[in-house]
RNA sequence: CGCGGGAUGGAGCAGUAGCAGCUCGCCGGGCUCAUAAUCCGGAGGUCGGGGGUGCAAAUCCCCCUCCCGCAC
């Protein structure tokens, strides 16, 4: 017959998918007072080699857990609304679940729902705030902790975490970094805001900036931006969309690459110690590591040695051999 | 049967029937001009494996093994 409050065990439905969400899922499991009831994640899709079933990240790890999972192929009818229901849980958490919760699915729990999103909203909202940051060279970014509206990453926010943007950050490092920290947040505040004491504001309306899904098209590299904003579209695009240039008659994908002090007609290719570079507006931009489409990831200098004549073509003519 | 690429000296690659080559590395020597040093010479390959067709196969046909890329 105490207050009830502090002794009340909440239930927690999880969304997620990729790997990236399973920090968030451990803290909850690990948060004192909260059982996570059900997760939710995207259905197995057909991948890899011989376009065989994977389960997502998630459920994997759920399945693990021996946690209940529900895959619904949409949230908009009314049998994955009852599934919801049936689970009677008091609030939601999500990250990177991969589909939007309409505002049917959003009504259907008393605590509504709780998004880590990986940004200083409302800076970057959308699909791809990681790689944005650090193809717009932002020293830092962070996470939001909020509550989930009908917009795309509009809700109030209940705390923001800040990390500073390492100088050679890729968006695979990036990505890691931010998981970890949209776990701890989790972990530290759910439970005030459960409790009540956590109280959400609304994101300020200036300095508002959109992270839209990326595409192939977004990898593409030009010349005529400078040497040091293509590095960073390397860093942020690896390795999804994956930047590339044309070298000759192939689609070169740049894994890795740095600049160096030179000035040559944009997009002319020089040869340089490491490889090759490409003259851009300002400085050189010197892909280190590259890949072939179907091949294996190699060094430039390597892909020189083995495709000069795709990167000289035009200066070298065919060689003349001795007859007779 | 999702689509596709590959296996050729230590590395990366050319080579669609007629002497197995290129860039780099490696070894020996010359020179000394640092920062892609350079010049001369040299070693190193059962062309993934097995069968077949041909006067002749890295190359064409069949089988096998292994490797990899793409999908958001």
């Amino acid at each position: 017959m105490e207050k009830s409050l502090p002794t009340r065990n909440f239930r927690v439905v999880f969304a997620g998918s990729p790997a990236y969400a399973i920090p968030s899922l451990e803290a909850l499991l690990a948060l004192p007072g909260c059982s996570v009831v059900g997760v939710l994640t995207q259905k197995p899709k057909p991948r890899g080699r011989g376009n065989q079933l994977h389960a997502s990240a998630i459920g994997v790890f759920a399945e693990a857990h021996n946690l209940l999972t529900l895959t619904p192929n949409t949230l908009r009818v009314p049998e994955a609304h009852a599934l919801l229901t049936a689970l009677k849980a008091d609030v939601g958490v999500v990250v990177a679940y991969g589909k939007i919760l309409p505002q049917a699915v959003l009504n259907l729990l008393p605590q509504g729902w709780v998004n880590a999103h990986a940004s200083l909203l409302p800076r970057w909202r959308g699909a791809s705030p990681i790689q944005q940051t650090i193809a717009a060279g932002d020293v830092e970014t962070g996470v939001s902790l909020m509550q989930l509206d009908a917009g795309m990453d509009t809700g109030p926010i209940l705390v923001q975490e800040r990390l500073p943007v390492a100088v050679d950050e890729t968006a695979v490092s990036l990505a890691e970094k931010l998981s970890q920290l949209s776990g701890m947040l989790i972990r530290k505040h759910l439970r005030t805001y459960l409790d009540g004491t956590l109280l959400p504001q609304p994101q300020p309306v200036t300095g508002v900036t959109l992270a839209p899904q990326l595409t192939k098209a977004d990898g593409h590299l030009h010349f005529g931006e400078a040497a040091l904003q293509l590095v960073r579209k390397v860093r942020a695009f690896n390795p999804w969309p994956g930047a590339v240039m044309q070298v000759g008659t192939l689609l070169l994908k740049i894994l890795t690459a740095t600049t160096a002090p030179g000035q040559e007609q944009p997009g002319k290719i020089v040869r340089v110690p490491t490889g090759f570079g490409v003259g851009t507006p300002q400085q050189l931009f010197i892909p280190l590591q590259v890949q072939v489409p179907g091949k294996k990831p190699m060094s430039a200098a390597e892909f020189f040695h083995g495709y000069n004549r795709l990167l000289t073509n035009d200066v070298t003519g065919p060689k003349s051999s001795p007859t007779s």
